[in-house]
DNA sequence: GCACTGCATTGATGTGGATCAAGCAACAGA
DNA sequence: TCTGTTGCTTGATCCACATCAATGCAGTGC
């Protein structure tokens, strides 16, 4: 919960182009920067908002890695998502004027607070900022139902051959390898949002392993024939 | 794919409430009815838009019922949502200027078709239309994260008493009984929603009239407890 | 060094729902 | 009225994954 007030500009970010609008004028760039309030520090195992929390700002993750998660009254408990750098998170509360889900940081994380009523303020001006806004909360439906189609049509393999490709694919758009990566959840989070149990997550992995697809050392896991994980996800088109 | 040209005003249209935000003067009422270009009545069985289609629109629905899917490349078949009367869909398209899922009608239906360029321009006049499409956008990533729950974490009783649940809430909220209804999609449209099998879905609703907590005859649904079912969905809480 | 804790792996066994298969009800068209 | 078609129900069997349980292993604090 610990709140800085460190005065930034998106104008000078290095994550500018994951988070905000392309092409903008000097003007337009000049307004945008006065979207972030405030920076703000996450600690590992803390969350940036809760469930039931009023929601006032959507979060433009600087660095660090977040889940977030549905609970239901009696004990349930779902994953929703893993959001990395770049990524905006509080989507959820825009509806009822607060959240529904908790935003966990998996590792120490720092985040951009986005009022929100400042971004429909300036998006009203900046016409590019506001079809930014929609693409962004259009991306999440489509990301959505990539999930309702792995949840309610995938087996145990699949689910898990689609989260490492998945993975993968976002942190090489970040500039790191395509082929090695380190978890920053459990085997039972994976499990949450797979909807498998953290055993079948770990048997998969094993897998995995003894058909020479991936190496796992906790985890540490390196991708040796992401083909293969491919294949698995789409069984008719990749032969 | 018939497309009429009755020229329509939102302004005294008996969905507004469900459709339109509250409260607006009379003077961006006029803007708002500006919002819809055209009518468009669509046949069961044909769609409203399909995955790959260009994105141009959303669309109100007027009358009707539909359901929309998202398919793979290798055949596999993902009901995302059933929509009924005064709920917006084509929210997909907007992030890549092209929809990635189908729209079918599940029996005759009529749409009013609102450009989005349209809708993004008066919303920067309207503040309350621009928080309103905010809300709407907002509000299927929170049912999503709910389907997410019930695909993940959920049995095949518990899916489907959530989803009956679900159907006559949002059709007591349009005026009709909160005790009758009538499915206007298949078993195998239910199962691929619920991420479970036609039959399946079939043997749950006989078991559930066993239990007489629903009395079934084809797409005739009475429920008659209906606590019964929130009892499946919720163990814990409601004893 | 050792004890403790949280996470991961692996094996044995059980089961909810899938699959396979047959028959039946509703409806549209001739 | 008959007849083909589509969707629904129900039974028998199977299997993918859950569950239960034990062990291993890395990190942390004493």
């Amino acid at each position: 919960m610990n709140k800085e007030t460190i005065k930034v500009a998106c104008s000078n970010c290095n994550l500018r182009e994951l988070c905000m609008p392309m092409g903008l004028s000097a003007q337009e760039l000049q307004r945008v920067d006065e979207l972030v309030a405030v920076r703000r520090s996450v600690k590992r195992g803390t969350s940036l908002f809760h469930n039931g929390e009023k929601f006032t700002s959507l979060y433009a993750i600087r660095t660090g890695f977040f889940k977030t998660s549905v609970n239901t009254e009696d004990g349930r408990d779902q994953v929703t998502g893993f959001q990395m750098a770049g990524e905006i998170i509080g989507l959820d509360g825009i509806v009822n004027e607060q959240h529904t889900c908790d935003a966990i940081a998996l590792e120490d994380a720092e985040v951009c607070v986005l009022p929100f009523d400042r971004i429909e303020e300036i998006s009203r001006e900046v016409n590019s900022l506001q079809r930014h806004v929609h693409k962004i909360m259009s991306r999440e439906i489509v990301r959505e139902h990539g999930v309702m189609l792995l949840l309610g049509s995938m087996r145990a393999e699949e689910r898990l051959a689609a989260f490492l490709l998945n993975l993968v694919q976002r942190l090489q758009a970040r500039g790191f390898s395509k082929s090695e990566l380190i978890l920053r959840m459990t085997r039972e989070e994976i499990g949450s949002y797979l909807g498998m149990k953290l055993e079948t997550v770990s048997r998969t992995f094993s897998k995995f392993a003894d058909d020479g697809i991936v190496e796992v050392k906790q985890r540490h896991i390196h991708i040796s024939d992401a083909d293969a994980l491919r294949r698995i996800v789409n069984p008719q088109i990749c032969q």
